[in-house]
Order: C-alpha cells, then sequence, then structure tokens
DNA sequence: TCAAATAGTTTGAACTTCAAATTATATTTT
DNA sequence: AAAATATAATTTGAAGTTCAAACTATTTGA
C-alpha cells in the first residue's frame, strides 16, 4: 500500500475541503436544476435539518445548522413563501415556533435522497473501493470528531 | 468491526457534507479571526487558488475555484484594496492578467498550512486512528473520483 | 409582581456569486 | 490587410446568505 506523509495527508485533506466539496455541492445544485427544483443547496440543507431535528424549534434548526436564529428565520421566510414548510407558535410554550415540512418539500427530500443514494452507489463500484466498510468506519469517527 | 449498511453509509456521507465541512470551515474561519487576519475562507481559498495555479491567470484561477472570472475579478479587487496580491497584464498576451501573491499572503497561507497540520494531527491523535494510511488512500480516491 | 431569561423577528450591512453588457486584445477568415 | 470571430477580463445590477444589534413577546424565577 502506498505510503502517506503527514504532508499528503494534510494536502488531501485541504483539497477535500476547498475544492472537492464545494464540486459536489455545485453537482447536487445542479441536479436540482436539472430536475426543475427552484432551491438553491443552503434552502435544501434548512429543509434536511427540519426532516432531522428533533422538535424543529427556529433555534434547534439554527443550532443544527450552525446559523443564528436571525439568519433562519429569513431562509424561513423564503420558503414559506414558496410554499415548502408551515409554521406555528408551540401551543406549549408561546415563544417558540414549530416548523413542518410541507408534502413539496418531502419531495424534494426524496428527489434529493436518491440522488445522495446513486452518488455514493457510483462511487463505490467506479473507486473499486474494496475496503468500503473500512472507509465508512473511518469517515464515522472522522464524523463524530467534529461533532464533538 | 460494525458493519455497514448502504443506508449508514449514505447518512455518514451526507453528514460529512452538510454539517461536517461547514463546522471545519467555520472552525478555520475563527482561527483566521483568532489571529487577527481580516481575512474571509473564500478569500483565503483564493489565495490558495493563486498559489496551486500553474500560469495563475484570472481565467485560470476562476477554473480552479469553480467560480466564473467576473467573481473572480471582484474578489481579487478587494484582495488587491487589501495589499495581499498584485495583477500584471501578461506581456505576451496582453489579455491576460497574471496574479501574484504579496508577502502578507504568503504570511496567511502559512499561517492557514500551520493550523491545518495541527487540525490533522489532532485528529488522527484523538480519533486513535490506527488505519489512518486507509482512511487517506480512501480519501484520495474519493478525492480523485470527484475531480475527473 | 417584576426583573431576567428565552425565543423569534426585523433591519441594515457586508460578502459572495452570477448573468449580461462592455472593453481590449488576439486569431482566423476572406 | 480588413473584417469577423474568439478570448480574457472588467463592470454592473441583482439575488442569496449571513451576521449583529435592536426589538417584541412570552415564560421563569426571585
Amino acid at each position: 500500500m502506498k505510503k502517506y506523509s503527514r504532508e499528503e495527508a494534510r494536502k488531501i485533506i485541504n483539497e477535500l475541503l476547498v475544492e472537492i466539496f464545494n464540486r459536489i455541492l455545485a453537482i447536487e445544485g445542479q441536479n436540482l436544476k436539472d430536475k426543475g427544483i427552484k432551491l438553491s443547496m443552503s434552502e435544501v440543507h434548512v429543509l434536511e435539518a427540519i426532516e432531522l431535528t428533533e422538535e424543529p424549534t427556529m433555534s434547534n434548526i439554527a443550532k443544527r445548522l450552525g446559523i443564528t436564529i436571525g439568519s433562519l428565520t429569513t431562509a424561513i421566510n423564503t420558503l414559506y413563501q414558496k410554499g415548502y414548510v408551515l409554521r406555528e407558535r408551540d401551543p406549549e410554550d408561546r415563544r417558540k415556533v414549530v416548523v413542518g415540512l410541507l408534502p413539496k418539500a418531502e419531495d424534494v427530500l426524496k428527489e434529493h435522497d436518491s440522488f445522495h443514494e446513486e452518488m455514493i452507489d457510483s462511487i463505490f463500484e467506479e473507486m473499486e473501493l474494496e475496503k468500503d466498510e473500512l472507509l465508512i468506519e473511518s469517515l464515522d469517527k472522522l464524523s463524530s470528531y467534529f461533532k464533538k
């Protein structure tokens, strides 16, 4: 197996961060366009965060996304305008606003998910990653590391 | 070893894409702030691209960054104002503009590089990634895959 | 009760990016 | 060589994302 120096490791991770990550986002964005979905990737990320957040209040969603609540408010405003989400005050605590996904949003997420699924399949096939289990395990660790 | 389903693999990669990379970018941005460097991450990426591009003309740099030449022009305008880069017409082909890094920019890149180095070291140490060679190999393949 | 804490929204500003129009230079065609 | 075309970059106007700070509404705690 090829031996990687720390220097090369740094270079590869740097590449992933500044080039590959942006490229994947661009590909995903193009896919949305092709499918006639008029949403930016940030908007899709907001929808994903709503779906994945246990109690989807403004604060909780913003925290998950790593943006301020104010930023999220403007994002939700446009998603509401476009008919992707609904928002209502929590009757238990009327300071809170609970955000929900409308069917239109579920469709987009399903579409986006299956695109992701295909992308990952094609990565594993074309990369001839025999050790893909180990890759996923490593990525999982990487992911956990940064979540702490 | 834990067995990962394709579903879990997708979830982990998705997490990396939408959460972890943004978090790393935020951490790097914070580091710049802490060091008193008044540049955004996008500006640092432009500097990196200039450094890494063989013939650093506007077109070549923009291509590497995956942005339009117009966008790069505005980015270079402010970097020039701030004293990080110089720009001059190519005497061979006066349509071209060649961009160069000033010492101030080299310093920032050095700073940023060493931060990266430390981050990677700490990842490998704290994650107890015995199989880090394989992780890097896999990331390398991943990176190559998306560069095609 | 009333002060402090919490949850969201609004506003104004900065930054990033793009598309389209424009300028300048180089290359190709006639 | 002149005209047309292609290439390289800049400018302009608009849209999207984000933040910080000021503000409103509601709840909690002393």
